[in-house]
DNA sequence: CTGAAAGCGCTTACAG
DNA sequence: CTGAAAGCGCTTACAG
């Protein structure tokens, strides 16, 4: 049976460097300490064999507990999406709890800006020794990143990133591609001449940095290639009343008789697919985003053509993952963690479910 | 900062039971040689604490390797789809090294039925106490599974499956519903009236049973909706020859002048691709299989509008870390882990790439 | 600056 | 049937 090679152990570097455990360790971690010279000679043993420490016996020995500051949504906040990433953080937790890794979350309402700041200084306050983020407030995340990047802490954001560089890594979906493949799916789903609508339903408070992006990656499709000459309409939706959204929608469609499909830059998708429902208009492409438990039914009845699924559990896993790559396997972490853009129908909804 | 509980050892069961630690390992992990009573000691008070030995340190101390067998397709047969489990197989080995995993690939050519008897015959040979298979031949994989039910070695099937129950876990795609996705697809992007071509591509030597639950699948889409009265024909062509294939292609072409789509029912679509791009018949839809080296130019170039990824690289992984979790965690595994089917285009395909 | 020793939580002969 | 002890590979005070 293969494998990479026979083990080799802290034990045996000591050795061939004439020198004790202890300070093949101090070395290996720039424990400081050691004498330049002892340094270099350990060092180029390590290297010739390309010593790997084994990490299991590392977080074993070691009594040090490595501290995760989680800063994100609340799940029971408005809307389901947030109990997803959630999900995945767990599960990433749970599976490297033997290392010592301990964490505390801090969750915000995404429609109160206070309370983001209030519990991201209660984050900091705890001195983390790195931190998951979920920047959905651009403005205060990038000076929590820039703090933590002065106290050294490692920053890992996800769902949706900030333009300084401060993170490590960042875990999240292309927002333009997203919205780009989207009006691929429209295109090829509409045969004949006609309107299209994009509809954004805002609600004002939330950061509507990568709304904008999917709705100008839609846009930017058409650009390049509209040989079905089909006419875009932008409808912008602020509040979250359903009698407002239906009036809106029912001008629209009075204005525009021959709307072929609508794309929905998020995941309210939903009261969009029960408007055209009510009215009857089943013919109509309809497109947004997020398997969230509104939206499954209505792509379960073929109410919803298509919805952009973002992984939001395997974002959260990945997440902490990353951390954990960094802060405990002191392994590299990428810069960017691109996560698939999903294209969910009716038929293969199931296994994005269960996955 | 959270954790579970405070952590519990099997020195502290010891302490309780009055027994040693040797004693608490005897009775955790059912190695004989205690009394009935003392067993019932310690079982209770394991489960009263819900104690669960820490995986790490166990690891540590045992020096017993557990070896897994891996019977699957050459990477460097024909076509490069093998080349991605592959992948995945040797990314989840590395990352379980540490826990004492061996292992031993044996690998055979899908289009010589012998070498994968002679491999399958070596990997038992070597008694194994896992092994991981991907049953290209129906009959001789289901020999292999019966034969490892009677020496109790845990199998896990990927890519497909067979039908006996001799496996504790298949993972893969469910090939049927891929085909109805297919479907809906196609009906999806279908205007007019016109026929649907479907052309599988068979070497006949390999297991097709696959191939035909995608077509079925396929056909059943339209069996329940067929609002465009689409018209389904069937092109079967045996052998890998070019001509062959264009020669098939043309005729079915003049045959039918009002083709709007062909399903090509796996990973030689880009065959059909070249010859749409060489008789210029930029019109039709085509939609086929796998994210293969040949197939990947043909959907950036448009040529092929949409490819279904069974994930070949995750099916690799999560194939080990079954066989990990049930042979060294000692977790339960479920007995079937069923891959999303990805609807893969032009616009989304680097995410699934890097992936 | 360096080494010897104890310990992390579990496993494994060995002795009784 | 049971316990005491050594050891897995690494880390961490402690003494010098």
């Amino acid at each position: 049976m293969e494998r990479s090679d026979k083990k080799i152990t802290i034990k045996d570097i000591a050795q061939l460097a004439g020198v004790s455990v202890g300070t093949v360790d101090r070395v290996i971690h720039n424990r400081g300490e050691v004498s330049e010279k002892t340094k270099q000679k350990v060092r180029k043993i390590t290297e010739m064999l390309n010593f790997q420490p084994d990490v299991l016996a590392s977080a074993l020995a070691s009594k040090k507990n490595v501290r995760f500051a989680i800063l994100m949504p609340s799940a029971n906040g408005e809307g389901t999406f947030w109990k997803y990433p959630m999900l995945g953080i767990d599960k990433a937790l749970l599976e490297i709890e033997h290392y010592g890794v301990l964490y505390k979350k801090y969750l915000f309402s995404v429609s109160d800006k206070n309370t983001f700041i209030e519990q991201a200084e209660k984050a900091m306050m705890d001195h983390p020794d790195g931190l998951i983020m979920a920047p959905s407030f651009k403005k205060e995340a990038t000076e929590i990143a820039e703090l933590c990047a002065q106290r050294k802490i490692p920053v890992v954001l996800f769902n949706s990133s900030i333009d300084n560089q401060d993170h490590i890594c960042y875990v999240g979906q292309d927002a333009f591609q997203s919205g780009l493949l989207a009006g691929k799916l429209m295109d090829y789903g509409s045969s004949e001449n006609g309107e299209i609508l994009i509809v954004s339903l805002m609600s004002l408070l939330q950061n509507n940095q990568y709304i904008l992006a999917r709705k100008q990656g839609f846009l930017h499709y058409f650009e390049n290639k509209n040989e079905r000459n089909l006419r875009l309409i932008s409808l912008e939706i602020d509040g979250l009343d359903v009698g407002a959204i239906y009036h809106e929608l029912r001008k629209a469609f009075s204005e525009n008789p021959t709307i072929k499909g609508i794309f929905v830059t998020n995941s309210r998708v939903f009261q969009v697919a029960r408007f055209l429902e009510a009215e009857k208009k089943t013919k109509v492409n309809l497109i947004g985003y997020d398997l969230t438990s509104e939206n499954k039914p209505c792509l379960e009845k073929n109410m919803i053509s298509f919805l952009i699924n973002q992984q939001p559990l395997e974002q959260g896993y990945r997440a902490v993952n990353a951390l954990f790559n960094k802060l405990v396997l002191k392994k590299e972490v990428p810069k960017e963690i691109l996560i698939p853009i999903d294209i969910v129908t009716k038929e293969n909804l199931k296994y994005y479910e269960e996955y």
